[in-house]
DNA sequence: CACCGCACCGTAAACGTTTGCGGTGCAACG
DNA sequence: CGTTGCACCGCAAACGTTTACGGTGCGGTG
């Protein structure tokens, strides 16, 4: 079913069906309304390769995820609530959103390198970012649009939308004090992740705004997963001089941590002050409530979208915003899991 | 960087080129190495539009997910784990993976048939799939190859991949009558998704066969996600006569019925037993253990490839199996949630 | 009546590949 | 030396679009 068997079943030359089809002006109404009805009752659709051959682009968006649970995710729904939203902004484009993920046993680098090459795309959302991250320079030396969910310190100016982390680790440090805790201990990723700098940063510097020394034995560093929450309470709860609280990366974490500390016949909140990332469907669900942080991954979704669309040369007049930078507030949501300390 | 330039680059015909590399054999082996290293080098890897074009196959499986995380679908972490299966299988044919999540806004048919009439991709994953899935007809009539995860009433013959739904159920059951239980609830989900109908039919058979009667008032349909465990385990807690155990469909509904029961100083297990589904990170940490079963995604993964891969023409004789419809086993692991009832 | 402008449409080139076909040159064979 | 066979390569068509360009016919204007 191409456009040429379209075009002699109506007796019309494929330019004009081409023009009609894609609402160009000089083309008869009539003719338009006729082209229009036959398609639809043909079923006829353009062919992708044939219409990105010829004009260099494919209405596609691809959006690059790791699938390496173990060290990066982000929570059991994190990503399909981003999509969606995504997804939302494009539909009004005909853009289709599709989602490329990179095996635990590729490297992020040649896989974005792949995607390029092979043309998948007009534009690209990248996740997962790291402090240094190649990808943002070849994109950017490739002239491919794009934008990462995810600060990073390498190459140019870039869009990028990322989750306000700082105000997390410096506000959950002024709470947990305002609280009678002096000894916060941190449980960050041990991932080069881009987020687990920024975390430990703000934590450092608030613990220093408070007049708290650093101690390098309470920042523990591992797995994002209920297991690694499990392995670094283990680790605070074999220390001589046990912390009173401690900040978490990501929200799996409590699970483990709970467990640990349930199992070592403590409780968390009274044995230990908690204080978690994101808002999860788990998170909420834990008993004691754990304190944590509000935020519309559909809503980041709409506005990865919109940056994104932002840098296309198409849709620049749409979205005229130009580069966005933006960080993305969380709002504290007060749980059980950080009571005043009791002395 | 097209062919041409590479081929007038090296004083040699498009043809030629082509030919070199992919791995013809009417070349000699001498220029062959010439065109490898000069691509290598120049960094030309051929356009896919133009390839696909010209061959009609994109050398792209597609996957599809819906995002509707309230009822529908599994969370990251299960399809994280499905993906890095099927991409151990499909890297060694030089077969990329896209996944293509349809929005919660959005139909799933529809979404179908627009990823077939963008010819996205030259075969599909299907997931989710309904009792009555017109996604399943349509796609055989078009002749596109597929294989689904989940079983489906709909259409003729084609390949499926499925996990032991059935015997969790009557396994359960049967395990749970054998710990001296007799009024034994389900926590069902109540979307349309085969999966529901497969396990409430189990459920019952197991129950008939353990002479128990079939009671609709504590088979509870709800969401598939924490809050909607919290709501039907409300629901049994309401019934004046209560049953003492039940089993769920889904994992994240225990974290839901934990809490209710916890809200209710209740306490999992010992005043009513629960038997989960699948060994998820987070019931892996649940207190006390959620009794589930063991079940290797990246398998499934691997499964799913492969039973795809023999319903391509160009791919049959790699993978001779033909229709494959496999039900995948779930291997029960015993936790502290089932424990035998107290008289 | 001659001319112009306009609305509409057909023609054909171009996008980057792959591949069947034919052609060249060379070695081997009779 | 003539013929054949073979290894290798160039030529050009084809895939399905979009789009610049030119052409036709018509109504309107001078």
């Amino acid at each position: 079913m191409s456009i040429k068997e379209l075009a002699q079943h109506l007796n019309v030359s494929i330019g004009t069906v081409s023009r009609a089809l894609n609402g160009r002006a000089d083309v008869n109404p009539e003719t338009r309304k006729r082209v229009l009805a036959a398609a639809e009752a043909m079923g006829y659709v353009a062919n992708q390769s044939g219409r990105s051959l010829r004009q260099g682009t494919t209405n596609v968006i691809g959006f690059t995820i790791e699938t390496n649970v173990e060290t990066k995710s982000q929570g059991d729904t994190f990503f399909m609530s981003v999509f969606d939203g995504v997804q939302a902004v494009f539909a009004r484009h005909k853009l289709d959103l599709v989602v490329l993920p990179c095996s635990s046993e590729d490297d992020p680098f040649d896989h974005v390198r792949r995607v390029v090459s092979r043309q998948f795309a007009d534009g690209l959302i990248i996740s997962a970012t790291q402090r240094i991250d190649p990808r943002i320079d070849f994109l950017i030396e490739r002239g491919i649009p794009f934008v990462t969910l995810g600060r990073s310190q390498s190459g140019g100016e870039h869009s990028w939308i990322d989750m306000d982390f700082d105000s997390v680790a410096t506000g959950a440090v002024a709470r947990l004090v305002a609280r009678g805790h002096r000894r916060i201990a941190l449980a960050n990723t041990a991932s080069g992740i881009n987020l687990s700098y920024i975390f430990e940063d703000s934590y450092r510097r608030a613990l220093a705004e408070h007049g708290i020394a650093y101690d390098p034995d309470i920042v523990i560093r591992g797995e994002i997963t209920e297991r690694g929450g499990y392995a670094i309470c283990d680790k605070l709860l074999a220390l001589p001089d046990r912390p009173t609280a401690v900040v978490l990366v990501n929200e799996s974490l409590a699970i483990g941590i709970y467990r640990r500390l349930h199992d070592a016949g403590l409780m968390p909140g009274r044995d230990m002050a908690i204080i978690g990332l994101r808002q999860s469907p788990q998170a909420r669900f834990l008993s004691p409530t754990l304190t944590c942080h509000r935020l519309s991954l559909h809503d980041v979704g709409v506005e990865l979208a919109q940056s994104l669309l932002a840098t296309m040369p198409a849709y620049k007049d749409l979205y005229p915003q130009g580069v966005v930078q933006k960080i993305w507030p969380m709002e504290l949501v007060p749980g059980e899991s950080d009571p005043p300390l009791q002395p």
